[in-house]
DNA sequence: TGTACATCAGTGAACGCGCGTTCACTGATGTAC
DNA sequence: TGTACATCAGTGAACGCGCGTTCACTGATGTAC
C-alpha cells in the first residue's frame, strides 16, 4: 500500500501477510521467520531490516488485526442504528464473522501468547477494541433503570467472553467436542437469553 | 501410583508431571521431550519407552486433565443437591477453579492444538466431560415449561462458552485488556443473568 | 542534465542451539526350573 | 533355595533439521550540486 518500486516493493506488509497465512494454517508455532521470509521471496536476513525479531512481526500482525477488528465492530454497531438492540446483536455477529474471515489475525491477537505490551501500537489498538465493545454495551444498557444495570464494562465483558468462548470451543479446530450447533446459532441464542436476563428483550419473545 | 521400585519407580507419571509443570510455566510450546526427560531425571531417550512421541505425552496429560475435570464437575454438581440451581452454579464455579488450580492440565486440554482423537482414552474422557455439563444443564432446565426450554446441549454449550471465555480472556496471561473485574465475579454474574433470561431465577432477585 | 556520493533494502553465508528421534547397548528385575 | 535365562526400562551418543539471529557485503535508489 505504501511505497512501491523499491527493491521489493513493500516487504514489511508482504511479511505480515506471510505471517498471517502461516499462522492461520499451522497455528502460532507453525510460523517461523525463515519461512515468512521465504514466502515473501526474500532472504532469511531481510526481515530484520524491518522488524526487531520474531515477536515484533507477530505483534504487527496482531496490531493490524485489532485495527480491522475495531473497524468491523464500529461498522456493525453503526452508532446504535437502527436501534441499540439490533446494533448490539450485529456487533456480536461481527465478532464471530471476524474470527471466521481473518483466522490469521484472530490467532495472532488471541492465541499467540503475545503480551499486549509487545508494542505501543498494539496495546493502543487493543484498548480501542475493548472500548468499542464497552460503548455498544453502554448504549444498550442506557435503556435499563439505573438500579438494575450492570456496569457497562461488565456487560461488555460478559458478551465478549461468550463470543470468545463460542469461537474457541465451537468454531475452531481444537477441542473437547465437536459443535452440537452451528456457532452462529449458539452465539445468537446465547446473547439473546443473556439480554432477556437483563430485561432488554421481553420475556415472552421468541429466542 | 502403580508399580514402585523398578528402575525409576514410575517414569510415565513422572514425565506427565514434568509435562504439566513445563506447559503451565512456559505455554504449550515451552514444552520439549528433552526438557521433560531432564526434569524427570532421566536420559532423553527414556520417554520413548513409554510414549510414542511428543504428541502422545501431551495427549496423556490432557487425558488425565479431563479425568480430573470430570470428577471435579461431578463433585460440584453432586447429583443436583441441594437443588438444581445451586448445583449448577457450583458446577460453573468448579470450571474456573479447575482452570486456576490445574493450569498445566487446562492448557494441555484447551490450548495445545491437540486433536481430541490423538488417543482413544482422550476422546473418551473429553466426551464424558461434555456429558457432565449437559447433564447438569438438563437437570436444571427440567424446571422450565417444555415449550420455553432450549435443548440441554445448547444450554450447556452457552455456559461452557461463557466460562471458557472468561478464563481465556480474563483469568490467564495473554490478551486484549486486563480484567476489569475478578473472573469469579464476572462468571457468577454472567451465568446469573443468563439463567434469569431463561426464567430460572426470578427477575427481581439480586444479581 | 549529469555526475558523485550517501543511504539503506536485501544478500548469502555462517553461527550456535535445542529439538525429536534412533540405535545398539547395559544392567536391573522377574521367572522357570 | 540357587542358577540360568528372558525381559525390558533406561543409557549415552549420535543423527539431521530448522530455527533465530549476526555479519560484512552489494547494489539499487534518492539527493546534492
Amino acid at each position: 500500500m505504501a511505497k512501491q518500486g523499491y527493491h521489493h516493493g513493500n516487504l514489511p506488509q508482504a511479511l505480515v501477510e506471510a505471517t498471517l497465512t502461516l499462522i492461520a494454517e499451522c497455528g502460532p508455532q507453525g510460523f517461523s521467520m525463515a519461512e515468512a521470509a521465504k514466502q515473501a521471496g526474500v532472504s532469511p536476513a531481510a526481515p530484520y531490516r524491518h522488524f526487531a525479531g520474531r515477536e515484533m512481526l507477530i505483534a504487527e500482525a496482531a496490531r493490524q488485526g485489532y485495527e480491522i477488528f475495531v473497524t468491523r465492530m464500529e461498522t456493525a454497531f453503526d452508532e446504535g442504528r437502527p436501534n441499540p438492540l439490533a446494533a448490539f446483536l450485529a456487533t456480536g455477529r461481527a465478532y464471530l464473522a471476524f474470527a471466521r474471515s481473518n483466522p490469521g489475525h484472530y490467532v495472532a491477537m488471541f492465541e499467540s501468547n503475545l503480551s499486549v505490551n509487545a508494542s505501543p501500537g498494539l496495546s493502543d489498538a487493543a484498548g480501542r477494541a475493548q472500548a468499542v465493545l464497552t460503548r455498544a454495551a453502554a448504549a444498550l444498557s442506557a435503556h435499563l433503570p439505573p438500579g438494575r444495570r450492570p456496569p457497562a464494562a461488565m456487560f461488555a465483558a460478559h458478551v465478549w467472553a461468550m463470543s470468545h468462548g463460542v469461537v474457541e470451543l465451537f468454531a475452531r479446530g481444537t477441542p473437547g467436542a465437536r459443535a452440537p450447533f452451528p456457532p452462529e446459532e449458539l452465539l445468537e441464542t446465547g446473547i439473546g437469553i443473556y439480554l432477556r436476563g437483563l430485561g432488554l428483550i421481553p420475556p415472552d419473545s421468541a429466542p
